[in-house]
DNA sequence: TGCACCTTTTG
DNA sequence: AAAAGGTGC
């Protein structure tokens, strides 16, 4: 028998902190990579070109990391359940080993596949790795899956977080590993390919400079840039859009360019050498946006049906205008409210908005605009670089107020947030160049003189944020009777 | 990681 | 009179 193992990244685009890798490499010396292309990733409609062009990067690089230990990763462009079968079998793998994933299309495939080569005889081995703690290790005292962030929170934060993972090289000088070239022939021939497709191949055009760079080494340069000094104030910065005071993290833990345990561990250090309260408050609240993205990954395995809807009852069958014109003026930045416009611009072109805006735009798309949260859904995963179907439906259902946490009706007025978290108009202007000119005080507030307005390429207030803040409450009010 | 509306405090 | 604080949705 063989001593290979096929080792399938997902969302693990990395080798180092890589829980799944480390084991295998533990059993065996031999060990080759293996991505599947399949349709679920790149053929539904929402799928951002600046993501995958993302993607393509970090697989570029793990080939990379690959090739330079002697080994190979191979990729697949068919169906999963087929393919990877058909290759470990024809090139006589003694295992599969991967990491899991709790987004519903993953557990059905993932599933299949073990199905599949179990017929085969070939092992299966699983593990957990892009959270700090899997789905079953937190339960409330009756043992359920929490449903509220806080209590979450607390159990969360008061489990003990894991090292990260030692990862053996892949191959030692003395230890031929990866395919010979006799092997690699017979992959070809089971249909995996060791050319990497660019993103433009597989029909995804990002013309814009890519905003965050691919890769595992660009990922932890990242890290270390923000711990260095943002962290420090992240409390305070995070808020404001025109400033980077966020990590930009968020396309490297979605696709696994970064393990979680590296993440935590560099939080913890500076936990731990940091003398001043402030400092501590402030790294603190960044790891609650680490419990956060467990929360909503936790939440989309323990109720698979959040992808498909509202989780509240009273949203099940909201009446939604779902105007079209009205969702292609929110789409296109032309809503005549300038932070929403500027937003949105920003997503547009970069494919990636700050938090604190897509907050804003989200509650303008449902408490304004009266649409359908899955309409924004769609279209933020039509564009985001880091878009994640676990974040991005629960920050939706949290800004429709259709999620689990019970919560207020949370209604965001675009001015007051504006006033608030862009106060000199630094934002606005940079994205709604139109606006350059205007008086920062007319800015902010969108109330921009008829004289001026008439010279300027600007739209009116598509709708009135008060008289629509209205309808929505009473439309609530009529759902929640039958809540 | 809300806002509106109210009361209390401050200068 | 403005700022700050409390409360209900």
């Amino acid at each position: 028998m063989s001593d290979l193992i096929l080792f399938w990244h997902r969302r693990d685009l990395r080798i180092c902190d890589n829980i799944g890798l480390a084991a295998a490499r533990q059993q065996s010396p031999k060990i080759v990579g293996l991505f599947c292309l399949d349709r679920h990733l790149l053929n539904l409609d929402d799928v951002a070109p600046a993501r995958v062009t993302y993607m393509m990067g970090c697989l570029q690089k793990l080939q990379q990391s690959y090739a330079e230990s002697g080994s190979q990763l191979l990729i697949i462009q068919d169906e999963p359940s087929e393919a990877i079968p058909r290759l470990a079998t024809a090139i006589n793998a003694k295992a599969v080993f991967w990491n899991l994933d709790v987004e519903p299309y993953a557990k059905k495939r993932d599933l299949a596949v073990s199905n599949a080569l179990a017929q085969t005889g070939i092992q299966v081995k699983n593990f957990w790795d892009q959270l700090l703690h899997a789905p079953e290790e937190i339960r409330t005292g009756t043992g359920n899956p929490y449903t509220v962030y806080t209590p979450f929170w607390k159990k969360w934060n008061s489990l003990p977080k894991t090292q990260p993972v030692e990862t053996l090289p892949i191959i030692s000088l003395e230890e031929m590993t990866g395919l010979s070239a006799a092997e690699a022939e017979i992959a070809r021939q089971a249909g995996a390919m060791e050319i990497l497709p660019s993103a433009r191949d597989l029909g995804f055009i990002w013309e814009n400079p890519l905003l965050i760079e691919p890769g595992e080494n660009a990922a932890q340069e990242k890290l270390e840039y923000f711990c260095d000094l943002a962290i420090y104030e992240y409390q305070d910065q995070r808020n404001f859009p025109i400033i980077n005071g966020t990590s930009q993290l968020s396309p490297a833990l979605k696709f696994g360019a970064i393990g979680i345990r590296t993440v935590w561990q560099a939080t913890q250090i500076l936990m731990d050498n940091c003398r001043n309260e402030e400092g501590r408050t402030n790294i603190r609240t960044w790891q609650q946006e680490l419990a956060w993205r467990e929360f909503y990954q936790h939440a989309m395995y323990n109720f698979p049906e959040l992808a498909d809807g509202p989780y509240r009852q009273a949203f099940k069958d909201f009446p939604w205008e779902n105007d079209e014109k009205l969702f292609q003026a929110w789409c296109r930045g032309k809503t005549g409210y300038p932070i929403v416009d500027a937003a949105m611009r920003q997503l547009n072109q970069t494919g990636w908005m700050h938090n604190r805006c897509r907050m804003i735009v989200a509650s303008f798309l449902t408490k304004d605009l009266i649409i359908n949260w899955q309409w924004g859904e769609k279209y933020f995963m039509q564009k985001l670089i880091d878009g994640d179907l676990s974040a991005n439906n629960g920050g939706w259902q949290w800004s429709a107020s259709s999620g689990m946490d019970p919560k207020p009706l949370r209604i965001f007025n675009p001015v007051s947030q504006a006033q608030k978290f862009d106060p000199e108009g630094e934002y606005i202007r940079h994205w709604v160049p139109e606006l350059r000119r205007v008086d920062t005080k007319l800015l902010l507030t969108g109330n921009i003189l008829p004289l001026e307005r008439k010279f300027l390429p600007y739209p009116d207030r598509v709708v009135d944020h008060n008289e629509q803040q209205r309808k929505f409450k009473e439309l609530y009010k009529q759902q929640k009777i039958v809540d």
